[in-house]
RNA sequence: CGCGGGAUGGAGCAGCCAGGUAGCUCGUCAGGCUCAUAACCUGAAGGUCGUAGGUUCAAAUCCUACUCCCGCAA
């Protein structure tokens, strides 16, 4: 089968892997350009770039898919797989693949069409999520389903944790996908537009903290934010107002303290959050190194976030 | 050279701007109090103030370079 490859998350390798390994190896991949990236803003390649040009498997790397939509037509490609790539496709990129355009969604659609719908399972206190392998068009994640895997989601579950445990059971889903699409018995569910809900991008100042929403609904932000992207709140320092990260795990417990007052109990920081309180174990200000909470307090006394 | 913060006993911080005795909240150890305790009281140990140079009578503090850690940004 000839297969084109368009990802550039990680969560997309193992599943790039798997047809490395067990086919049809991809006539090529399709990814970001390298971006800088870190404190110093060294050019990054996507991981996949990295592992596929180790295997010997072409890349390209557009500014914007539709410059290379000439090249990607002369592999005349039977099966197009797209995961986790982060750019639209055009109209005359999904007419490519004589057979199928593929997507592999990290969420049980229609629930949570879009980016961020990982962390949005978790974040809804969902029991269970997954893959859905579905056909692309226009509209995003709006496709026709060829199947779902289910994934039940952990009591302790972390955005970081779930990622690598949908990432492991893609591959399965996507073999399953192309092996029925091959032998033309693929399944073609229409997805319930009314059930549909679209998660957008998560920025970094979506992870500020609101302390009057609930400790059950603050408990599962942190865990679905970690480590992206990420949970803080504001603490005054010298009357000059920092960040201090929040980290899983946290705990609720019935303490009724203010939205956002603070309290040392059992060696253990308590913040009010209206009604019960949530209890920090690590957190990390500016410029700091990640701590104990019960440390960060100790050394700067703060009153209230 | 993208912007910025930081390095001070075991932990977290203050002191630096206006150089001149090493401070705070804890922890550790010893003793005391208590039916008891993560509570309270008393005492003790523990620090080349990141590294190297410079200025000065005198540097944690001022100047220069370097190392390491981190926030933003992507």
């Amino acid at each position: 089968m000839r297969l084109i490859f368009i990802a550039t998350g990680d969560i997309a390798i193992p599943a790039f892997r798997e047809l490395l390994v067990h086919g049809p190896r991809p006539l090529a991949l399709v990814t970001q350009p390298d971006k800088p990236t870190g404190r110093h803003q060294t050019l990054t390649p996507p991981m996949i770039k990295v592992e596929a040009l180790a295997a010997g498997v072409p890349v390209f790397q557009p500014e914007k898919i539709g410059n290379i939509a000439v090249e990607l037509a002369e592999l005349d490609p039977e099966v197009i797989v797209v995961m986790a790539y982060g750019q639209i496709l055009r109209d005359d990129i999904l007419r490519l693949a004589s057979l199928a355009i593929i997507n592999l969604h990290a969420s049980l659609l229609p629930r949570f069409r879009g980016a961020a719908c990982i962390q949005a399972a978790i974040d809804a206190g969902d029991l269970e999520t997954g893959i859905t392998v579905m056909h692309v068009v226009r509209e995003l994640d709006a496709g026709d389903i060829i199947l779902k895997l289910a994934l039940p989601i952990a009591a302790d579950e972390t955005g970081g944790s779930l990622h690598d445990r949908l990432a492991e059971i893609a591959p399965t889903a996507l073999a399953e996908s192309l092996a029925v699409l091959a032998d033309g018995r693929a399944a073609r569910i229409p997805q319930d537009q009314a059930a549909s809900c679209y998660i957008s991008k998560l920025e970094r100042d979506h992870g500020r903290l609101d302390w009057t929403q609930g400790a059950v609904n603050l408990e599962r932000r942190v865990r679905a934010y970690d480590p992206w992207p990420g949970t803080f709140t504001l603490a005054l320092e010298n009357g000059q107002p920092k960040r201090l990260k929040i980290f899983p795990p946290t705990t609720v417990v019935e303490q009724n303290l203010a939205p956002g007052e603070l309290l040392m109990s059992e060696g253990k920081l308590l913040v009010g959050c209206g009604g019960e309180a949530l209890r920090l174990e690590f957190v990390q200000p500016e410029g700091g190194r990640r701590m104990a909470a019960a440390d960060y307090f100790r050394g700067r006394s703060p009153t209230s976030f």
